[in-house]
DNA sequence: TATTTGGTTCGGGAATAAAAGAACCAATTT
DNA sequence: AAATTGGTTCTTTTATTCCCGAACCAAATA
């Protein structure tokens, strides 16, 4: 077993394009995989360009897209100036977390829809809107009890070890 | 109280700008907005296009695409050729529920990303990569138990009237 | 001081998406 | 038969996204 483990190309292709289904930048898939692959878990600028043949700006630009995110960090070695490159694991948990709590977001819009109807329409009219809205804050207010469950898990698990 | 009820312009565009930060594109979301808030729920092609000043040719593409989502259907007046559209609710929220299934397939992409690594890198050295699939799959089920309990709750208050 | 290294920033081209406009068409009305 | 109605379809315009290459820049090295 070798002290570097990076991906073959071809696996990074076929689940970038995965990753492109769900609305990702293909470049932005690609580095991301790599990174999320590689072991030891970071990776120089050059490193990434090369093993995935784009160009530095492309690089660049989605390098510093995730830094901004908070899911991407990197740490140094003295006597090298380069960057090395680490995804944030603890910063990516907590995005798929927040954008879970899209569902409240949306529950909220059909609150507004319905406050603007009141007094506009009957009583007993607004049963659907009420219903969307429900079923939305529900699962909101659901996906919000399970990452904490989750979380609670996850202490309850490393206490037990 | 009047007995139709079509929201203002105003709000539909207010409304419209919250829908378009989910990916919605403008039209699609106003139409949207407009048949989910008008009362009674249901309005004609004319109509539709006369409320939003946009192309027929926009109303047109956007009503189709909803109709083949399933998330819109029509009914008619007898001695009336226009078709009157209205949401599907059912459809509606049946599409947000497998909407959220999106979890599932992340948690085997992740899972893909662990099965290359096999072998390949020290035991132990997975433990990231396991979490993070772990999380997802974790919330696919829980969101799938979710949208049975909602349904299983509404069953039930239904049989309670 | 000149060159290399490790990137960033700017401008442009290709591809795609959104919306409009106009031509079109079938069914109805005049 | 001519005109109107209720849309659909095709073409064009406009805007946006994605990526690249080239110019650029600051820090380190020669």
């Amino acid at each position: 077993m070798k002290d570097r483990y990076i991906p073959e190309k071809q696996v990074i292709e076929n689940l970038g394009v995965e990753m492109e289904k769900m609305d990702v930048p293909p470049v932005h898939a690609r580095i991301f995989i790599l990174l999320l692959m590689v072991n030891p878990p970071y990776m120089s600028f050059e490193e990434i360009q090369e093993h995935l043949q784009v160009s530095k700006s492309s690089v660049s630009k989605y390098l510093n897209i995730m830094l901004e995110q908070g899911t991407l960090d990197y740490r140094t070695f003295s006597g090298d100036r380069r960057r090395y490159f680490y995804l944030n694991h603890e910063k990516l948990l907590n995005k798929i977390y927040t954008g879970a709590s899209k569902f409240s977001t949306i529950s909220g819009l059909m609150e507004n829809c319905l406050r603007e109807r009141e007094g506009a329409v009957p009583e007993g009219k607004n049963e659907h809107l009420k219903e969307i809205s429900d079923f939305f804050s529900f699962l909101g207010d659901g996906m919000t009890k399970l990452v904490n469950e989750y979380h609670a898990r996850k202490l309850s698990d490393h206490d037990s070890q």
